[in-house]
DNA sequence: ATAGGGCTTCCAGTAGATGGAGGGTCAAGA
DNA sequence: TCTTGACCCTCCATCTACTGGAAGCCCTAT
């Protein structure tokens, strides 16, 4: 098959396949005419990419993945460390941004919000005087 | 003062400080030498842009914050409009992870995690029958 | 023959910096 | 006076993970 009916089959869009390729992340065969050749492993594996992106692997996570994936002698414990880092990543990006929301919504509360200038939220960030509790820096 | 100095004084790296005015965020004077001169004025901006970002902020806020903080006559409203958008954004970045944590707990604690090849985590992702709760697609 | 859709490559741009090369400036010490 | 080292400057490349668009080939139907 194309990559338009793969595109539809993996649910990747055609770009992001072209790109994974790029990147070579995946390697895919090519017709007479140029064009690239999808079979039913191809697929296969671009939604077993997609799956993972759609869980927030890194790329690199993902081909390290899908290596072990390729690899039937692996052993569950390199897949499950991967996974449990990755874990620990989203811990860490929920545990900040649930600081963050707590100084944002302490901010919004303490404002009125109306046609007058005074406003508490900007004295906080002139200031930094923290009117709500404190936060940590976010590192995205 | 130097960028240096600056650079300490509002906790912004010089890099940044260069690439805030490099964007139009900031505007610095400069010395016969070509130094960039930093004023007091000019560290309050810059580490009133740190707090700023600090809290998630887009460049483009900071813009519109920095703004509404020059304009005396401003009304609270925009400011606290600003400031909620943003607060909705980190909530519905929370409820993401959330979802995306509850799915990665559910394959790590599925995963025996030792020297035999088996694992649920490859599985889910192979096959997409998903062992834990579903999740939305992250869009990041 | 032509129109359309699908395919190709390559280039640019996104957010928000960060790292480094290559080179000018300045103040202090030998 | 010369040199060393700490600053400073600009410009370019790099990072993540794509996405958009231009220019142009391919294939099928009418």
């Amino acid at each position: 098959m194309n990559i338009g009916e793969a595109a539809k089959a993996s649910g990747l869009p055609a770009k992001t396949i072209r790109y994974y390729e790029d990147i070579g992340l995946i390697r895919i065969g090519r017709d007479s005419n140029g064009y690239r050749v999808f079979d039913a492993d191809d697929v296969h594996r671009l939604a077993f990419l997609n799956r993972s992106r759609g869980l927030g692997f890194s790329i690199e996570d993902c081909r390290a993945l899908l290596d072990l994936y390729d690899d039937t002698g692996r052993a569950s414990e390199d897949v499950k460390r991967l996974a449990s880092e990755h874990l620990a990543r989203i811990d860490a990006r929920i545990a900040e941004l649930g600081e963050l929301r707590r100084t944002m919504a302490g901010l919004v509360s303490a404002c009125a919000g109306d046609a007058r200038p005074d406003c508490p939220i900007l004295k906080d960030l002139a200031s930094g005087q923290r009117l709500a509790a404190g936060h940590q820096r976010l590192r995205e």
